[in-house]
Formats: structure tokens, sequence, C-alpha cells
DNA sequence: AAGAGCTTGGGAACCCGTTCACAAAATCGC
DNA sequence: GCGATTTTGTGAACGGGTTCCCAAGCTCTT
């Protein structure tokens, strides 16, 4: 009994919001929950449970009035949706703090990723172990990915290297590119980008708390002019 | 000349915007150019220069018609309104291997983050030194935020050890929370949490890369119905 | 078997953000 | 000076996403 219905026209938003349910999902099936509702599903995805009603809407009826959502049948739904049967092998570039740190994070096994292979331009790096993986050359980047097949790739270098990188991944193929270096890469169209930064995250935080600083000690008005 | 106009009423879109603007105006600075379009700083930060224009006009008017922004000038407005003249302090929680990576970043200074201690539960790290700074327990926490007057926070643990650690930094005082662990924090309303979640990521691009390779082989037709 | 109580699915209203399009304002060339 | 050219700032249209709300449908109790 699987039924997928138009598989396309998912909304960008609700497909963000698929990897938080298919982890919410894994923790109540853990906990040896077997069905539940969507205010149930929604709390432990940090979302309001009229947004998961309409998000699984766009998927198909997987619910029963009255009752909820079976676990483990709809996680396996989400999984099919956004193509988690297999695990995504995935290539990262640049063997540093921060590809090292991803290389050898252990979460990724149970939300279906694989890290295939980790590359470096540094001579010093090329040969190491991080992660169980030994890093190789990024001048054998296409090999690499013909080799492992990888589909997904994480850029994890110094901004000024990360368009090189990225022309170097498209050239071998990649259409889906994670970037972490704060620049804005300039890609063909049919190549799919989403980014991380996370001093940028810190500065927007920062926004929030700095504007929270001011209401309380300043006078809580709106117009503040200094010439 | 400092004019700050309606300094609340930033929509949460521009917000999250200003970070990028503020880079790329770095960037343009550095390579010596005094003014900039919207057109060229869109290009910058890799955003449509409508939106540009958009964005800032919520700042106040800080452009030239037929001329541009001055690059400098505009930096600093920026600077003010996300409270960007001074660095924000933050603390690492969770000397693991991300927790290591952050502390050891060194694109911080100059977006004008500053790390001010990273701490850990584990006895084993605890006197350890990662990116320079000695880890010291998380059961020092209030005093590290009392010390140290952070108001930033960053999670980098476990997701099991997430939660008890959130509740920890609200009881210290820490309002703004960035959480790498792929956990739904249950928080005060007043708590600012952002989330970053890679292996979320790599899902969303997991599905588009299903989609195309999908539309590229079987016929581009919209339904798929197995019983 | 029928009523009470839940919970989904989805129409409709609402809100926010993006894009479009153009008048206003500045500079430049002559 | 003055017209041509550039570029901002912003009103208006548009589109997508979220929230509200309730009928439909299921289970459980009596």
């Amino acid at each position: 009994m699987t039924i997928l219905r138009n598989p396309a026209g998912i909304p960008d938003a609700t497909v963000a919001r698929l990897p938080l349910y298919l982890r919410a999902l894994d923790e109540l099936a853990q906990q040896g929950k077997g069905v539940c509702s969507s205010e149930h599903l929604a709390a432990a995805a940090g979302v309001n449970s009229a947004i998961v009603r309409k998000d699984l809407s766009h998927l198909g009826s997987y619910g029963t009035r009255g009752v909820g959502y079976d676990v483990a049948f709809l996680a396996s739904q989400i999984a099919t949706v956004v193509g988690r049967t297999q695990p995504w092998e995935v290539v990262i570039v640049g063997a540093g703090h921060l590809g090292s740190a991803l290389a050898a994070y252990q979460g990724f096994g149970a939300r279906g990723v694989k890290v295939a292979a980790v590359v470096d331009a540094d001579p010093r790096l090329i040969g190491t172990t991080v992660g169980g993986h030994v890093v190789r050359s990024i001048d054998e980047l296409a090999d690499v990915v013909e080799q492992t097949g990888v589909s997904l790739a994480i850029i994890a270098t110094p901004p000024a290297s990360a368009q090189g990188v990225a022309d170097a991944l498209v050239a071998a193929g990649i259409r889906s590119i994670l970037n972490f270096a704060p620049t804005a890469l300039r890609l063909p169209d049919d190549v799919d980008l989403r980014q991380v930064d996370v001093a940028a995250e810190l500065q927007i935080l920062g926004y929030h708390a700095h504007r929270r600083a001011a209401a309380s000690s300043d006078a809580p008005a709106g117009e503040a002019v200094t010439s």
C-alpha cells in the first residue's frame, strides 16, 4: 500500500519541514509510540499543529480522523518523498576545523546521510585521516565523484576558495551544494544551493538582543533622531 | 550625522539579510569601492536589487539617486542597526568536534563576534584548550556568563543534552541561543532561538536532487500511483 | 446502535514578503 | 544651463505561506 499522489508541487516551505517531521517521527518511534496526533508531532518537531496537518495533506491523506497518524507508516512515506530510501552520499570539500567536524559527525547515519569522501587543496592535509576518511586531493574531485557516485557536496573552505571549489564541483557533475563559506556563490540555474552562515545567524540574534536591551532601558518609543 | 529612523519595525526577512549586506559591503570596501549601486550590492550579497533597495529603505534614505550608496557610511549604518558597534560575546556549550571547530573559527572577528568562553560537561575535556580557550565546566555556566557578560550562546552538544543545556543557559540569563543540536527546544517566549540542522539541509537538497532524477528518467508527468 | 468526543483535511481569510514599475532626484556631457 | 542618463525610493500588484475554523469521519462508551 504505497500511494504517492502529486509527487510534484510540494511547496518549498513544506519541503524544508519534512526533515524535521522525519526526525520527530524517529524519536516518537523510539519512544514506542505507534500513532501520534498532529498536535503531538507538532510539539516534537517544534512547529504548530495546523501547519503539520497542512504540510502532510500535501503528501496525501495518511492520517485517520479521530486517531492520528501511524508513526512508522508516515515516516516511511516522508522518507520516500524526500528520497531517503537509501543514504545520500556526500563529499566534503575542505578538511579544516569545520570540514573535519562534519566528517566526524555521528549524527548523519540515522538521518540518511553518508560521508563518501573528504578532499582538500592543502598538501599537508592530503593523506591524513579525518573521521575515518583519508583526505584526497581536490584535483581528484572528478574521479572521486565518479567513483563514489556522490550527488551532494558540502563546501567547508575559506571564502576565498569557495567559488573555485563550487565551479569544480559543478564541472564534476554535482548539482546540490551546501555552502558553509560566507560568500555569495555564482552558479548555473540548475544547481541547487543552500547556505549556512553561522556569523550571520549570530548577528540576527544580536539584532534582537540589541533591540531588547534598547527597549528595556530607553523609553519604548519609536523615533530616535540624532543630528 | 547619524540618523536612525524607526529603529523598530524592521521586517524579519530584512533583518535576516542585513548581515549579508554587511559582509558584502566589507568586501566592496576592501576592493576600494567608495560607492556602489543597489545592483552591485545585490550581486555581492547574492540577492536581487529590488529587494536591496526595499530593505535599505526600511533603515532610512541613505542612497543618492543617480549615484548609489556610500559603502563606508552604509556599512556603519547597518552595523549600528544590528548592534555590531562592539563585538557580540558568545559562549559555546560543547567542546566536541563542532564546538571546537567553532571555537577555532577565524572568521568571527571580522563579523563582530567574539568567542568569550567554551564549556562542556565531559570531565575529560575540561581544562583542555580549544581554539585558544580553556574549556570550563558546564557547572560554572552561571559564573562564566556573569564574568564575561556574554549575551549569546551556541549549543553544540549531542541532542540528548541540548534541552538541559538550554534550560541552564536561560537560568543564567541568556536570551539568545543558536542551536546546532537536532532537537526541538522548549523555551520561554522571551528567548530568541535559531536552529542550524546540517542533516536537514542535506535532506532538503536531497529532495530536489531526487525530483530532478525522477523527472529526467521517468516521463515528466505528475501522477504516480502504486497499489 | 447511537451519541459523545477526538482528530484530520481542507476551504477561506489573512498576513507577509517579493517583484514590478515609475516618478523623483542626482550627475554628466555638451 | 539643459537634456540625457543613471539610480534611488516607494506605491501597487502579486504570490505564497500561515492561521482560522469547521464539516467529515473515526473510535469508544454506554
